[in-house]
DNA sequence: GTTCTGGATTTATACGGACAAATAAATATG
DNA sequence: CATATTTATTTGTCCGTATAAATCCAGAAC
């Protein structure tokens, strides 16, 4: 029986594109092309490894992934930094994952209205005074627990007043019902967390005593050109919501 | 004089790979070969757009980078999904920049002991009771301002005590000095965020009332082989610290 | 001085070819 | 039957070449 040696190692005997990538690579972190110098051009690294420009290239290639240099025609390829920037990550598919709201929370609609931004709430929303909004307030809640999880302040422009009378308004977020129904998405997002005394306003709501501790969320979606659409504040009671996060530490997110 | 049309606009007329690619993205989609089922080969590609192997591959590369398909020697193009995936993600170079702690911030070292966790302690840290720590215990002060930004209190691996004794140790982050003293790195970190009634042992340092509302940050961060080696508890007062963050929607992340 | 132009340089795109390595399916072997 | 072995297919790697597009810079034009 043949000995199928190290079946599913790694003995790899690298490419020699990968053999010449690595040896820049290790230049680069050595300091032999300063950040901002330019690396030697094509033709000089195929005579000095002795190889095509199709290897040379396929080289390049994996040290601009790695994030080492940038190319550019009629310029060379510019180093931009020593080492492989070490990324930490936190991707996710969709806002919820973000937002981690479960499925098993929804919101109590408890009324809507047209507002305009005053001081207060444009400092807030971080828009400019008198801005027209759509705001709808809620109760979140989930099927486990009696306590509602908090109040939810929704600001959306008035054009997209129309997810309230979604059948799925409640259980789904806005941010999605917009995209199904306006086709706006969220290009950009921003969080804000921050503790306060529970408002005198939401208190009797949530069950808890005004200027007991709170814990206040704000989320602003932004989309394509970077126009603010919409904007949520949550406020939760002590004890009943802690947000979590993880992150993971990646050279290059991978596929 | 040339009219030097659309100068740095995008009238771009498209690589004949990037076409391809764009046609092959777009068959994906619409469902022509089905998540699981092989692309055409690069021979039948070839001879359908009538291009080299080179320019067909380039295409594929795309597609691949796309996230759209997998390939494999002996195989082919496996199409893995049907639609780009979208991603948000908020990536850091550091972990500080996750932390959000300026430079002008700094910790003012009150003390340090070993502590055994027990259950409070173990239930907070996400560790079994019984384990050893390293505690250290500051003040979060601002260069800026003279009330306190936060208490913090840094739990560590005992073998790690050593970071107290540097002389940067209150002005940079302890992750960092633990990765330069002993070399251990981060590959995974959590983060928690509550809010809670602010403890009395904390309120005299902080200059506020016991049980007045407080952001409280947990982070947890993990090494190799997931080992826990270091969490933060963070207590800020209302209205010191906001946490922001922002994250972007990227189908591929950028260099 | 400034602005424009042309040429040299460099990467981008694209063509051709060849062999190696990986895979799956068919075939031979026990 | 089960198990090696071979074979055909497909992508991976590598070479050569050519032209286009982007960039920089020196020199011309003003």
């Amino acid at each position: 029986m043949p000995v199928n040696m190290a079946a599913k190692k790694e003995p790899r005997k690298s490419a020699r594109y990968r053999d010449i990538a690595a040896e820049l690579q290790k230049e680069i972190r050595l300091g032999s092309t300063p950040v901002g110098e330019l690396l030697p051009t094509e033709t000089e690294l195929m005579a000095r490894f002795g190889a095509s420009r199709q290897t040379v290239r396929e080289a390049l290639r994996i040290v601009t992934e790695q994030g080492l240099i940038v190319r550019r025609a009629g310029l060379g390829s510019v180093v931009i930094a020593a080492e492989p920037p070490v990324l930490f990550t936190h991707s996710v598919k969709s806002l919820n994952e973000w937002l981690r709201y479960s499925n098993e929370t929804y919101r109590q609609v408890v009324g809507s209205s047209d507002v305009v931004a005053d001081r207060n709430l444009a400092a807030l929303l971080k828009c400019e005074p008198g801005k027209h909004w759509f705001l709808i307030e809620a109760i979140r809640r989930s099927d486990e627990f009696a306590d509602p999880l908090g109040w939810v302040e929704i600001y959306v422009l008035r054009k997209f007043a129309g997810v309230v009378k979604r059948r799925d308004h409640g259980r789904s977020p806005v941010h999605e019902q917009i995209a199904k129904m306006f086709g706006e998405t969220i290009e950009y997002a921003q969080l804000e967390v921050f503790a306060r005394g529970m408002p005198a306003k939401l208190a009797k709501a949530l069950g808890v005593k005004a200027g007991s501790p709170a814990l206040t969320m704000v989320r602003r979606y932004y989309g394509l050109r970077e126009e603010l659409f919409e904007v949520t504040v949550t406020t939760h009671p002590e004890g009943r919501y802690t947000y979590t996060m993880d992150m993971q530490r990646s050279l290059r997110p991978k596929v």
